[in-house]
DNA sequence: CTCCATACAGTCCGAAACAGACGGTATGCG
DNA sequence: CGCATACCGTCTGTTTCGGACTGTATGGAG
């Protein structure tokens, strides 16, 4: 079973899980606004994910009668247990970086001298931007008892941030004196 | 055209202009020994790419008469004209972290309480292993001038690696405190 | 009550990416 | 000569991706 299910499984899988009944489009919606600031999952996919799952049985579907029609999903008990199972085991994948940015770096011999400056002057205020925006997250959220424990992965991004915006700063003055 | 162009085009791309005429297997190893630690590009792609760029005009290739009948691929002037421009054009997008631990970590509620510590100790065992494999390539290639000025994304690489060392080492203290 | 904008609910589609398997053969070494 | 390995590639089915598209419920303003 488990060789069935991807990475977007156990996002669909652990976001219910922690928010309980959703549709997909709550899906969406609450991962976009939290791990999807890292890795981003495509919407459709959070409409045919689900219905997967429970093809495998690890979600159970209802739909409203009236209204909007919408349709719910919820955990099963094995939907549960892959999802435990999972976070379990151990984890042999390293993190992939994947960064136009540093892509150019590399390649940067094959352009002007002015290309680097550029890139760096626009990372910086780039990764600035968005540490200003996980700190005005990590402000709002704290005082919600409900979701401050899932803020230990925001500061994991904010350490992220930090390391480029180091990395990408100095480049700058590098070139500054060149 | 570059909308035509996908990061694995520009991967492509790029890696001829700095090293010259290749052939897929070339690019395969190139690759792999340098951003393909960051952002993994399959073999597959290597092969079926370089093939689409020439039917674009932007690489051409030549077929060994006898021996092992390599197919090598060289840059041509509009190839290296769309290089020059993705290179000076502004970045757009924002790095992603895909890291299954990252995901994990998010979900940890779900799961049992000795899940985290385990998760923390594997993630620091391995950012420290990943951390000696870059500084071992940083001293072998230092004193080779025609790659030492390609060291420049180890040093991402490097901050990067730091940054999470840093995040899961202080989790763990967290954890083995609780 | 009507109208309109927006949020919500979803599907579709072609292209690209992916992982892995597979087959073939040149080459170098014992 | 035989064998192991490096090199050269192709194929395949599945998944992912990005974006476009359609439809409709809902709420607010006039």
């Amino acid at each position: 079973m488990a060789d069935r299910l991807s990475p977007t499984s156990y996002v669909v899988l652990g976001t219910i899980a922690l928010r309980g009944p959703s549709t997909s489009y709550d899906l969406k919606r609450a991962v976009g606004r939290s791990i999807g600031y890292f890795w981003h999952f495509p919407h459709a996919q959070l409409y045919s994910e689900p219905q997967r799952l429970v093809d495998l049985g690890l979600l159970e579907a209802e739909t409203e009668e009236g209204g909007r029609r919408r349709r719910t999903f919820r955990l099963t008990d094995p939907g549960r247990e892959e999802l435990r199972a999972w976070l379990a085991e151990p984890t042999p994948e390293h993190f992939q970086m994947r960064d136009i940015a540093e892509l150019k770096l590399f390649f940067n011999e094959v352009g002007e001298p002015g290309d680097v400056e550029r890139l760096a002057r626009e990372q910086v205020a780039a990764h600035r931007e968005r540490i200003a925006v996980y700190e005005d997250m990590q402000k709002r959220y704290a005082s919600l008892d409900a979701v401050a424990k899932r803020m230990i992965t925001l500061r994991l991004g904010l350490e992220m941030e930090h390391a480029a915006l180091r990395f990408w700063s100095s480049l700058l003055e590098e070139t500054d004196r060149a």
